[in-house]
Parts: structure tokens; sequence; C-alpha cells
DNA sequence: CATGGGATTGACT
DNA sequence: GTCAATCCCATGC
């Protein structure tokens, strides 16, 4: 069995340490239910930096982040959003990488009326978003990413080129570059990040 | 048991 | 640009 040169497989991703995954998983695509969305933007999270939940040790929140690899820790965050994480790095070492936008491709209709029929390009352009267009919940939090509900699939093509940029939202360890987003994709969340200029600006900027 | 703080988003000045 | 919504859970009394 020959795979595609530059194709790895989730397997192959969930081996990796976890910036080098953050970095693979965009490309994949995330299904969930009859909708689907390929990841253009995530970010690493690792127990030694204090942004990490894993940071404070495993508790009743975080034992998820130091469980297998390639299992779902979804949590609610500020009360309202449901992010959704892969779980990293081997049983022990608490890490995960956050998906925080996704490029929609099936099932765009559900996704609009889940989220009010915004924009395609706002529909997952932002954890939150995301989580909601594909409608999963903090039920799906230790789910396995190979069996489902919520399934992981690899790259058809060759991985898009990255860019790399801070972690958003966070106070603390917030210079660390583990943001990383395909370049050039419009369904990336906001701030743009530096070196991805937004499209088509609607007048010269002013010098 | 009470309290405070978010890996966010959308609405508003 | 500012700000509130809303809830899980880590922490401290």
């Amino acid at each position: 069995m020959t795979v595609r040169a530059g194709t790895r497989s989730l397997d192959d991703v969930l081996a990796l340490g976890v910036v080098e995954a953050a970095r693979a998983l965009v490309g994949f695509t995330v299904v969930h239910e009859g909708v689907a969305g390929v990841i253009v933007e995530t970010e690493a999270y690792h127990e030694r930096e204090p942004a990490c939940h894993a940071h404070v040790g495993a508790t009743a929140r975080t034992h998820i982040l130091f469980g297998p690899p390639g299992t779902a820790y979804v949590y609610r965050s500020y009360g309202i959003h449901a992010l959704l994480n892969v779980v990293v790095e081997p049983r022990g070492v608490g890490a995960a990488v956050l998906v925080r936008a996704l490029d929609p491709v099936d099932g765009v209709e559900a996704m609009c009326t889940r989220r009010g029929c915004e924009d395609p390009e706002a529909l997952c352009s932002g954890p939150g978003k995301l989580t909601q267009a594909l409608g999963i919940g903090l039920e799906r939090n230790g789910t396995d990413l190979r069996d489902g509900p919520i399934v992981l699939l690899p790259p058809e093509g060759a991985p898009p080129a990255l860019v790399a940029s801070a972690r958003i939202g966070i106070t603390r360890a917030a210079d660390l570059p583990w943001r990383f987003s395909a370049a050039g994709s419009r369904y990336v969340s906001k701030p743009w990040p530096p070196g991805l200029d937004a499209p088509r600006p609607t007048r010269p900027r002013s010098v």
C-alpha cells in the first residue's frame, strides 16, 4: 500500500508532539452527523505552559487531556460555548490541539440553520462558532475521534501552507507562536494572522 | 460551601 | 473601541 506523498494518517499525526500535531491537523476534515468542514486553524496547548488547562494537573475537568491521544476534549468556555480539542501526546502527558476554524464543506444548510444563516465565511470562523455549526456539545467530551460520532479524515490532497502566530484570547504564555492558520484561507478566525491579508480591501489604505 | 475566572461571541458606543 | 452573557470547575475558607 502506497500513500500519497505528503499525506499523513490520523494515527501518524497523533504520534507527533503537540506543536507538530497542531500543524499537521490543518487540512483534516471534521465530520459530525452528516455535517463537515476542513480545519483551517488550530492552536497547540501543553501542560508545561500555563495557558493549558492541563497545567494544573489531572482534575475532574482535565483528566481527559492526560488520556490516550485521539480523544475529544470538549469543554464549556465563558459559560456559553463548547470548544473542541484533539488530545495528543502519550498517556500521562496533558496536551491537546484546539480546533479554531473550519472551511464548511458539507451540510452548510444545517450549519446556517444552527447559526442563524450567516455569511459562509463566518459560519465556522472561531472555536465556539464551529462547534455550534456542527452541533458538537459537551456530551462529546471523551469520545474517540477515530470511531465517531466525531471523525477526523486526512487531507485528500497536499496539506495547505501554514502561517504561524501567537495564540488568541489567553493572558498567560501569550507569546508562544502556536496558532497555525491555512495561508490565504478566508475561513480563519479573527484577528487575521500576520502575513494573511484580508480579502478584497474595499478601499486603498491611507498613507 | 462561596467565589472568581475564563482557549468567546455578538451587540452596542 | 467596550462590554455583558452564562456555567463549569478550581480554589480557598
